[in-house]
DNA sequence: TACCAGGAGAAAA
DNA sequence: TTTTCTCATGGT
């Protein structure tokens, strides 16, 4: 089956979203630094469990790519055990927090051409291409849409796609069709989590879920391809 | 108790 | 090349 994501297709879905939901103002995150570390702590974790370990790195003032790298690992690992998967997730961290310094972190990074510092970002140990978009679009303000397992669930439910496609397929795919618009990208991201999270949580039914055919309930299912 | 969450990478087939 | 396994806490 070949894609359906025409541009018309996703601005209509997008207009729904926002009518539905309003405006998201995402990153949660109060720095690019911070938003890179959260990006990478909510692999596949609740973003409830990723704000207490933010919270604990903030407790130890280590919310700094110099002063996260200069705790001991288990240290850094106990911040992080509330997120899941601490020890890895303290492997990962330093490294990107290494890779960050060493090019000057944002003061020089955001100079880089997005498929530089994407091409970059995808070499870190522990970033891959979801991370590096996130870290792309919310901490760089660059143009790469996000294709994460909502999305992806959202897509097929709705006839777009099979849900097997990989991932470069579908980001190609959404941005050929939307143009390059990091404000746009940013805002649909959001809105698709908080669609799936809020309304398809707290109304598992979906009566009056706003996107026709949607049947967003089925978001929370199984997965329907790797993200 | 069992399943899932804003993945990624190594190992096995 | 594709599929399976591992990493792990906290909420439902």
């Amino acid at each position: 089956m070949s894609l359906r994501l025409s541009g018309t297709r996703l601005r209509q879905l997008f207009q729904g979203l926002y009518r539905a939901h309003g405006p998201q103002h995402w990153w949660p995150g109060d720095s690019p630094f911070e938003i890179m570390v959260g990006a990478i702590l909510t692999q596949n974790t609740a973003w409830t469990n990723v704000e207490r370990a933010i919270a604990n790195l903030m407790a130890v003032d280590a919310l700094d790519a110099e002063r996260l790298l200069a705790l001991p690992e288990a240290q850094l690992a106990r911040c992080l055990r509330p997120s899941g998967y601490f020890n890895l997730k303290a492997r990962r961290l330093r490294a990107f927090c290494r890779w960050y310094l060493e090019r000057g972190g944002q003061r020089r990074l955001r100079y880089w051409p997005t498929a530089r510092l994407r091409q970059a970002l995808l070499a870190v140990p522990g970033i891959g291409p979801e991370t590096a978009d996130d870290i792309l679009l919310y901490a760089f303000g660059r143009p790469v849409f996000v294709i994460d397992a909502y999305t992806r669930r959202l897509f097929a439910r709705l006839g777009w796609i099979q849900g097997q496609e990989d991932y470069e397929t579908l980001r190609a795919a959404v941005e050929r069709a939307l143009g390059a618009d990091a404000r746009l990208y940013n805002e649909y991201h959001a809105l698709i989590v908080r669609h799936a999270k809020r309304l398809c949580r707290t109304r598992p039914q979906c009566g009056d879920c706003p996107l026709r055919g949607c049947r967003a309930r089925d978001l929370n299912g199984p997965r329907t391809g790797r993200a």
